[in-house]
DNA sequence: AGCACGCCGACT
DNA sequence: GTCGGCGTGCTC
């Protein structure tokens, strides 16, 4: 019997290649084998997703195209299961993209280049290895009222749940006890926890690793080399580790007892991929847990405005939604939320950057040997170097936005390009030599503090040590380690940096953290960024006081100081409240009147080209052709502008945002105009587009 | 996405 | 005369 087998292999939608391509074969693999197959004049991995009966020649059908033969079935793997292939073929179609680009994006990279033989040899290593079974909970501090109220309801209800709990609060105590009880009733099951930021797994695998053993917990994230990710993958893939920590690739992760899905910081930017397929990792979990009968819990201080939404109270004035919300509103260990300052810098002398209110609370933290945290969400010396007789400004030559100056190398770099030059000791354009700094960034904030608190003794009389997170001070591997562990060890009194500390971190000796200039998302055109925002300065707020004993102890206050040109934002009066609550209720009520997310759906379709117009006049053509769908009634097509940074690495690029109250019918109406914009980009409208691409639920509009 | 094919500039 | 630039097109 011969059959045709329907393979999924990495091809990105809008090549014009079908979702499946079709091999036949003498034997039948179960659908979700990986199989090697010849496509063009390479052989790549491949995932079986249907097995047909060969049609018998002589049919009425057309005459076929000759199909190639299938290669090796990697059979030493057990095949991707149902509940799996189900994910990716719903994501695939919810975010406009081929099964296949999918399908092998969720698999590890090693196992693209892996024959069947060095397959075999592979697992037979890795079996011999075998794996240490769960420990189990002792000597732990007894939960909270709160802690103990949330485990409740979460045993008691189906979920998806939404644990909202001040930072602070213990939510990763009632992740670790969520595994426990589902381990403890269920040896066999398996867990799946996210994080947002690959920072964060390392301190999280050690708190999994004490409480239930390290061997059974895996990790899986792109900081990972490819053997360590294949062999995270294959202990997943076998069921043999219980517990998977990862970032949003790990929501793809095969894993056979799933029984639960934790995502951290549910709120975080970082689980909507960026590029290639860009899916939204909470999302998807949520519809992952729903599928295979997994309880899903999300974890937030401040949660997205979506996951709010959907969890709003059942006996409120707007009953259904369909998340579970589960409140722990106190921070533990009887530990205040930080006290909230704010600045007004309208008040202070034009061009200060740090107020004398905030260096007198930071020398006084210097003095009784406390730590500070000064937050300033843009890296380099400053984000422009100018000329201030010809008006030359250090623009890039290849992107629509500056360069920046990093005074450490003398060097003017792009952020966006990479295009990296030697400062020039003149100005390119005049010859003047007196070219200057505009603006600041974290290493001029770092120089500046320097030389404020040259004169500040410590308590030992020795003097101030100021050190600077960001990623160019994290640029090599194992950088951002030490640099942590210094600020733990308490060799640092100031510290200085970009939202990359803001993150989760648990620094027990900052009693103080300052944002210095955040004021640019008060009145940002992208809607979000408010929510963001509050996201921020909240959980950089969490940052501080974490020790309550040292607290009790010192008689010291924790203090958030937030430096603005508005204090009257009223983002600014619910954070000073700690009230995300009211934030959120004032924040949906300008979105729905509005009629923006979570009450409307959205899509972008972006194209890239040499010049503007080619970009433009392609989007333009497919919002015409768009006309004629069915659904176009119930989907506004606004018109194509130039992205915010329209040119990058001398690319040009345009969007068109389409929008619609139903989410069915905006995926129904981009399903079908999917082949459309394959058409177009190979007729007239096309010639000249660089790439085109779909983002549906986009973050940046 | 890869990879081959294909037609124009600076080198052994 | 060749090596190689990346534009265009194809892969079951």
């Amino acid at each position: 019997m011969n059959w045709r087998v329907d393979v999924a292999v990495q091809a990105p939608a809008h090549s014009a290649l079908g979702d499946l391509l079709s091999y036949t074969s003498t034997v039948a693999p179960d659908p979700g084998s990986l199989v090697r197959v010849p496509l063009g004049s390479r052989e790549v991995l491949g995932v079986v997703w249907a097995v047909h009966p060969q049609q018998e020649a002589g049919n009425d059908a057309a005459p076929a195209m000759p199909l190639k033969a299938l290669g090796a079935v990697l059979d030493a793997l057990p095949a991707l299961s149902e509940g799996w292939r189900d994910l990716v073929t719903f994501a695939a179609r919810y975010y406009q993209r081929s099964l296949g680009e999918i399908a092998l994006a969720a698999l590890p990279p090693a196992l693209r280049d892996l024959t069947a033989v060095q397959l075999v040899r592979r697992l037979k290593r890795q079996s011999a290895r075998g794996e240490s079974v769960a420990g189990s909970a002792r000597d732990l501090p007894a939960p909270s009222v709160e802690q103990t109220a949330a485990l409740a309801s979460f045993e008691a209800e189906r979920g998806p749940f939404l644990l909202f709990g001040s930072t602070g609060s213990g939510k990763t105590e009632v992740y670790l006890r969520c595994v426990a009880a589902l381990l403890q009733r269920d040896p066999g099951a398996q867990a799946l926890v996210m994080v947002p930021e690959i920072n964060l797994t390392p301190q999280l695998e050690a708190r999994f690793g004490e409480r239930f053993g390290a061997g059974a917990v895996v990790s899986l994230h792109s900081g990972m080399t490819n053997p360590q990710r294949l062999a995270s993958w294959l202990a997943a893939h076998s069921g043999g580790a219980r517990i998977i920590l990862g970032t949003r690739m790990a929501v793809f992760a095969s894993m056979p007892a799933l029984r639960l899905i934790v995502v951290d910081e549910e709120h975080d930017p970082s689980y909507k991929q960026q590029e290639g397929a860009r899916y939204s990792a909470r999302d998807l979990a949520v519809w992952r847990g729903q599928r295979e009968g997994a309880k899903v819990m999300l974890g937030s201080a401040t949660p997205s405005l979506e996951s709010w939404h959907q969890s709003r109270p059942p006996d409120g004035p707007d009953p259904g939604g369909r998340y579970l919300r589960l409140a722990m509103p106190s921070r533990i260990g009887e530990a205040a939320l930080p006290a909230v300052r704010l600045v007004d810098m309208t008040l202070q002398p034009p061009r200060t950057v740090l107020s004398g209110a905030l260096l007198e609370a930071i020398s006084q933290r210097i003095a009784r040997g406390e730590q500070s945290m000064v937050f300033l969400n843009r890296r380099g010396y400053a984000p422009v170097l100018a000329c201030g007789d010809c008006g030359w400004k250090s623009e890039c030559p290849h992107c629509s936005a500056y360069r920046v100056f990093h005074k450490i190398d003398r060097t003017l770099r792009c952020h966006h390009c990479g295009y990296t030059e030697r400062v020039p000791r003149a100005c390119p354009s005049c010859g003047n030599p007196d070219i200057a700094p505009v603006g600041r960034g974290t290493e001029q904030l770092e120089e500046h503090l320097g030389a404020l608190f040259a004169d500040v003794k410590r308590p030992d009389g020795s003097a101030v040590r100021i050190a600077r997170i960001d990623a160019d001070s994290t640029r090599r591997q194992g950088a951002l380690e030490s640099q942590l562990a210094a600020v733990h060890g308490g060799e640092v009194d100031v510290l200085v940096g970009t939202q990359m500390i803001a993150k989760g971190h648990d620094f027990r000796r900052i009693t103080l953290v300052a944002a210095v200039n955040p004021d640019g998302a008060l009145f940002s055109s992208d809607f979000r960024a408010p929510e963001r925002l509050f996201g921020l300065l909240m959980q950089s707020a969490g940052r501080s006081g974490r020790d309550a004993a040292y607290l009790a102890a010192q008689g010291a206050t924790a203090e958030m100081w937030i430096q603005t040109q508005h204090p009257q934002h009223p983002l600014f009066a619910a954070l000073r409240r700690h009230d995300y609550p009211a934030f959120a209720r004032d924040e949906l009520a300008e979105r729905a009147a509005a009629g923006m997310p979570p009450f409307a759906f959205q899509a972008l379709l972006r194209a890239d080209a040499r010049t503007q117009e080619t970009a433009q006049a392609y989007l333009n053509a497919a919002s015409a052709a768009a006309a004629s769908l069915d659904d176009a009634q119930q989907v506004t097509r606004y018109p194509a502008v130039p992205l915010s940074i329209q040119r990058v690495a001398n690319v040009e690029r345009a969007q068109m945002l389409v929008e619609s109250r139903s989410r069915a019918a905006l995926q129904r109406f981009l399903a079908a105009w999917q082949p459309m914009l394959h058409e177009l980009r190979r007729g007239p409208e096309g010639k000249g587009v660089i790439r085109w691409l779909i983002d549906v639920d986009p973050h940046m509009i």
